[in-house]
DNA sequence: CGAATGCTTGCATAGTAATGCAACGAGCCC
DNA sequence: GGGCTCGTTGCATTACTATGCAAGCATTCG
């Protein structure tokens, strides 16, 4: 078509999930129908059903909280940039300083201000077992299932930071 | 009553949200429902409802995995110890060495081993705008409401801390 | 004691989230 | 161009979670 006319409630997928992760960035959004409330004030149009689906493609979280409403967080940045494999061991190698585990949790210590970089590489490298990351400043904490164990994940995420 | 017959199957709601949490903590749970089979093999009978209430009184969190199965995780450990604001303050003054805040999220240092005894007094604190915590070994990260705002939480607990 | 109060729970149901299916559109190959 | 394939979405429905209400118990008070 040579026609490429902008209609202003149409975004791509990715845009969209961009503006989801603002407007939960900046506000308490108790439940989906809130944010397909809150997406159509910015002029997006969708459907419960297809935040669901964003919802769950961005690893969100939903966290209760004890005498109130609950709220949706976004763990991780949802970057589109592609990391192969050799860029993730060498962001681990440069930008690791230290990995611990306690119980069901990876904890990954990097420089002042490098932490999401690092947590990016690692929610696109699909670790088995991970089940959410969420950065700091310079700290990474890692959510890892169970049935897998914090120790497993630490050891593979020591070695490829060469620890 | 003369008569403290030990029924099996009966347990007190604390005695029953621990033993959630250690389910929790030791397999990925999916579902609630998942979670009353889980009861019931270890002898104890509750219902949905009745899950979902502890949950929300643990402040549990649920994780949805891009293609997997959902999980529910426990931010912070649920004690039923009591901590005075001057318990509080002097935890804070004694244990946390650095506060810092990015977004919606602070990160809390503290000498090794001491996040727990941190994020348990934070727990306890009733602090408004503090959705959640999670406890490493020596870093504790707190989830923030983002009506309230990383800064302000920090602030506070900067001022707690004496910092 | 018996009544009153507060806490916990299950039941039933309302509220919220996830998903099978079909439709639509973009890019590709023949 | 016509037909395929892949990815995305909405609709309708199912699956899952939260909660109003009343019952059951224990404790306290009169």
């Amino acid at each position: 078509m040579t026609d490429p006319v902008k209609e202003p409630s149409k975004l791509g997928k990715t845009q969209r999930q961009h503006l989801i992760a603002k407007l939960i960035g900046s506000q308490v959004v108790a439940n989906q129908l809130a944010l397909v409330d809150l997406l159509a004030t910015e002029g997006v149009i969708a459907t419960q059903a297809t935040v669901s689906r964003d919802l769950e493609d961005m690893g969100a979280i939903k966290v209760r909280m004890p005498g109130s409403e609950s709220a949706y967080a976004i763990p991780a940045l949802p970057k589109e940039q592609r990391a192969p494999e050799d860029h993730l061991r060498r962001v681990f190698g440069d930008w690791v300083v230290e990995v611990a585990h306690s119980d069901n949790l990876v904890i990954i210590r990097t420089p002042p201000g490098s932490a999401h970089v690092v947590a990016s590489a690692l929610d696109r490298s699909g670790l088995i077992g991970v089940l959410g990351t969420v950065a700091g400043d310079d700290t990474i904490l890692i959510v890892v299932a169970s049935d897998v164990g914090g120790e497993s994940i630490a050891t593979q995420l020591s070695d490829l930071a060469g620890l």
